[in-house]
DNA sequence: TTTTTTTGGTCTGGACGGGACAAAAATTGC
DNA sequence: GCAATTTTTGTCCCGTCCAGACCAAAAAAA
């Protein structure tokens, strides 16, 4: 299995090295069929800002693409056809094994000392499109292992939203799954938060869905009452009872200002060497909780213990964060894009060159 | 494995689905190497005649080849260089998977109920080129089969001569192994003749060698003069202990031309039905004997005792030929060409519909 | 209604490809 | 062994094709 794709992939090496000109080209068109099929309908100005490619170079390669009836053009923009989408599904398999993605996921889990790395294809400036694809691919994992009695906890966040809005729900057996958002509101858009996010996936799955309905940041008198309180007494019980945590990761110093913190706050977290932010905690550099949010959430008592963790998170600049959250349990999988992928990487190979 | 193959095979399909500009490019460029390897030192005007393709187009793809490390020039032209020669080998693979070589041997073999087919990649116009192609198959082939103790018999004709040309020979091994001619002189060139074959192919393989100095064809009495020759007699001993057989294929009435019959027994032999001519029989096109020539050399009965039989014949003007030679025994293995094979693929696909 | 997209058209400068030719070297013929 | 011929690579010029820029019409969106 294994081998039969490391072969393939030296395969498409060779077939570079009689003719190095193709290989931009299969990459560009793979790029713009991805890209169409993200967000078509779709016009020659928006995708050629979103690759930086002039404009013209798009036409052509649009144009090539319509001959072969892998694109089809309407009144609102650029579509894909089903043959097309047939194609972009095979080509995403060589894609993966050109840049030899399955083997840097096994690599990169192992060094990672996690669960799973899932890298999500496109290596584009535009964060949007790499955002939309790490949503792609998280889905699909999500989908993957949940089934008819999941009870999933979702975080907040424009990853995590990713992956709600890229999921594909095929059957209807998810009749029975509860979605639980795991943190209250997260102060700025409402498309964002946690609530929302909750409701759009069980929508999704056609399925039940809590909705928590306190605000992100609490005093702990507010919440030892709220605790008291029946019906979120019975929303912390269905915290616990998560078995599988979908959540964001971010930068200690953005998130803090996200939430509101006081300059002082804010002050104290940084001193204290917080990198990273996720589910309500944040982290130093070696994944020990530097600050915690008082607030109602899962807590990381129970996030060790939940079976299934997925981390989303994408972003050249986020790299230190993620790898600080990837400290805090072995079961982790962490979806995130080729660029945080090659950076991570990078870092392998200097350590195992001296 | 079979799997693995023809996966790949598709996955070339879709990528010049992406990319069809690219597909005959990369054919070319296949084609280029090949030939390059084949007959180096070569230059662009040889390259451009036996590929029907433009001088100056050549020359575009050869630069392009230059540049990429895969070709280099000398002044006596042309040559691959190391690397050149393990893409092409690569490659080799890649065009055997893309146009499902391997698939159409073996619906050839069972459609004509033989062994095996070996399919020679390049489909040229160049005769030549062709058969050099042809030749390396089968003598690849033949490598693989025989051992140091192997006792092999040739006849005479280009298509032997191809194959002992092209024989690439690395162990020392074979010092025990006999090459038997199975035919005397072949009338007209002497490069062709089953002596001068055997000979070389002796010296490639530093092993013992037979000749067998008889005319090709000889009266009955002399034949029954020349088996009580002592040394006669050792030949013919020997060639009844033949293991492996390399044969060509003719079509009888240009067989029977070159071994210059008089008119009226060729006239005969048409109206027999004969098709097809190989170690000095005429058959139809049921593979029925339909004349023999008086001669020293192998005989129907010793041929369908021989454990490896190699026919090796190209060219589509012999289809009819190498059909009714196929007919002959079912241990046989042909090697020929793409256009003969497609050809006779034609044939079983128009059977099969109908 | 205005604005913003979309696709399709067209013109131009420049690069690149293709054909003919030239020079050099090796091979062949005598 | 020398000359003629063939084969080689390399040069030059012209035509074509392509990227870039701009524009126009039309339709969707605001």
């Amino acid at each position: 299995m294994n081998e039969d794709k490391s072969k393939t992939g030296d395969f498409l090496k060779v077939l570079f090295k009689l003719a190095p000109e193709f290989q931009e080209i299969f990459i560009e068109r793979y790029e713009i069929l991805k890209i169409v099929n993200m967000i078509e309908p779709v016009g020659r100005r928006i995708l050629s800002v979103k690759m930086d490619i002039s404009e013209r170079i798009i036409r052509k390669e649009t144009d090539k693409l319509k001959e072969n009836k892998l694109l089809d053009t309407t009144l609102k923009g650029m579509i894909i056809t089903d043959e097309g989408k047939k194609v972009l599904e095979e080509i995403d398999k060589l894609y993966h094994m050109f840049k030899g993605i399955d083997e840097s996921e096994k690599i990169l889990a192992d060094y990672l000392g996690i669960k799973k790395v899932i890298i999500a294809p496109l290596n584009l400036d535009d964060d949007k499109m790499v955002l939309s694809s790490i949503g792609e691919c998280a889905s699909k994992y999500l989908m993957k292992i949940i089934n008819d009695k999941s009870i999933i906890g979702i975080t907040g966040g424009s990853s995590v939203q990713s992956v709600i809005e890229r999921l594909n729900v095929k059957s209807k057996k998810y009749r029975d799954v509860k979605i639980i958002p795991t943190r209250g509101s997260l102060g700025d858009k409402a498309e964002y938060q946690s609530n929302t996010l909750a409701e759009i996936l069980a929508n999704k799955l056609s399925c039940n869905y809590k909705l928590l309905s306190t605000p992100d940041k609490l005093s702990e008198g507010t919440i030892k009452e709220l605790q008291n309180e029946p019906e979120i007494r019975e929303t912390i019980n269905l915290i616990n009872s998560i078995d599988t945590l979908v959540f964001g990761i971010g930068r200690s110093d953005i998130m803090a200002k996200r939430r509101g913190l006081y300059v002082d706050e804010m002050k104290m977290i940084q001193d204290k060497g917080a990198v990273a932010e996720a589910f309500g905690y944040y982290f130093n550099s070696l994944g020990e909780v530097v600050h915690e949010i008082n607030t109602i959430g899962i807590d990381l008592h129970k996030f060790k213990q939940t079976k299934n963790l997925i981390a989303v998170a994408g972003g050249i600049e986020k790299v230190e964060a993620i790898r600080a959250i990837t400290k805090l349990d072995s079961k982790l999988v962490l979806v995130t894009d080729e660029n945080v992928a090659s950076e991570i990487l990078k870092d392998f190979r200097r350590r195992k060159n001296g």
